[in-house]
DNA sequence: ATATAAAATGTTATAAATACGTTTAATTAA
DNA sequence: TTAATTAAACGTATTTATAACATTTTATAT
């Protein structure tokens, strides 16, 4: 027996994918197409990001899991809930209202916001929901209060990112300080001195050389390194330095 | 005409007061007590947090502000919304149960928490829900999920207290630098050397000397400082340190 | 006038951040 | 084989911040 969705509460995942070769922080998106019987002429034709409704006998972690795993087939990714969008018109433009009619849900869904980060190219986007990459800056025409959704996603990203390891989350296992430094860049917006960056990061001892050099580059290969969680809980200090 | 409750989708404050005579990082709690219509027996008898189910026409935030309101009679109080607790047996242990069907609310509800800050004294405790103050480390049988709810607020704070100016919510709107510094001790359970800690904190340009001094004191009366948000916003620069 | 007790301040050593140019090494072209 | 290319990798001096530690100041009470 299947399970019954709650109809009013759902789960949003802004699934963030940091392009290496083209430098690009994208968000992935599934488009919204509804066409009326009759007719070829598409009435709701945008873009969403992937969600689903909470089932009766889930928690809402394992909402988001789910959802993940079905866009993706990839379990185990990082994930961060970040907020809550409850506001009772946040559906009722009309293009929502007729998305919601025909999907049976409420448009008084309040939905329960993630953000997940991943390499780009860890995720098959010839899956049946046609999943597309968009540059965060250069996002189309969005369904829902989505772009918002997607606005405060990045905000809190690139707060996270400057206080927590999880730029490396965005990254292939084993890496180059030039990614870091790029990807860092990226997200954040700002150029940063590289002589000073490599000396910051190569001194973390959850920082780890490889026995490995980089292959097929025309000039000379750099070393890889990879991210050790382990390490960095252990050495993970409460510091307790006040930086207001 | 009243407007309807939404009723698997509530708020719950965790209201932190810190009390500047004590020292002590309190939260304010009410009782929950349901007796049996024949007996004088408690079937439920504890306490729980101020919580309330969102209305149709409200927003999560106005939610918030509404149950505060109602316990505090404040308005504008800093608050957080730090999580989701969506857990489907989250209200499924007997007493809850009961409760849930005496209050006309799912069981299923999933309740989205947010904490509040202040100092205990602007509380008005003989409001009609008898609100009394625990300290944090020491709170008495609780109802729900609420001792999860508590622990996961505490933690949120202690660590947004490091990074965000948000120790001053728990104060007067005047204080002393060791009232900051009490209340930094308290909340983040260490010791801080005081010459160190004044020095750097007198040289922020939001923390602003007042000409005025402690009245009431038996010894040397100490300054007064007051924290502006509008110079703090103003000289907050995003720095764009990577301190991971 | 003196005692009291908390407030307020100072110095030195170590560590981290910033601002810069130069050297190294692997591949490719001559 | 040698030289040219180009990104990787490294170094130093300056400034700023943190950490560890003891003494002086000042308003009130005696």
């Amino acid at each position: 027996m299947k399970p019954e969705i709650i109809p009013n509460i759902s789960v949003d995942c802004v699934i963030f994918g940091f392009d290496n070769a083209t430098k690009s922080l994208n968000v992935l998106l599934i488009e919204r197409v509804l066409k009326l019987e009759n007719t070829q002429n598409a009435v709701v034709n945008d873009y969403v990001l992937k969600g689903f409704h909470t089932y009766e006998n889930e928690t809402i972690d394992e909402t988001a899991n789910r959802v993940l795993k079905e866009l993706t087939g990839l379990d185990n990714l990082y994930k961060k809930q970040f907020n809550v969008f409850g506001d009772p018109n946040r559906l009722k433009n009309e293009k929502d209202v007729i998305w919601a009619q025909s999907e049976h849900f409420s448009d008084r869904t309040i939905t329960i916001a993630y953000y997940i980060l991943l390499p780009t190219d860890v995720v098959q986007t010839k899956s049946k929901f046609n999943p597309q990459w968009f540059p965060v800056n250069q996002l189309p025409q969005l369904g829902f209060d989505h772009k918002k959704i997607i606005a405060e996603a990045y905000a809190d990203l690139k707060e996270d990112a400057l206080s927590k390891p999880i730029v490396f989350e965005l990254l292939a296992d084993k890496f180059t300080i030039k990614d870091l430094q790029d990807a860092y860049e990226t997200i954040l917006g700002v150029e940063i001195d590289n002589r000073n960056f490599r000396r910051k990061l190569i001194t973390k001892k959850y920082i780890i050389a490889l026995d490995e050099k980089q292959v097929g580059v025309s000039k000379k290969p750099s070393q890889l390194y990879m991210f050790s969680k382990d390490v960095y809980q252990k050495i993970y200090k409460e510091s307790y330095l006040i930086n207001i």
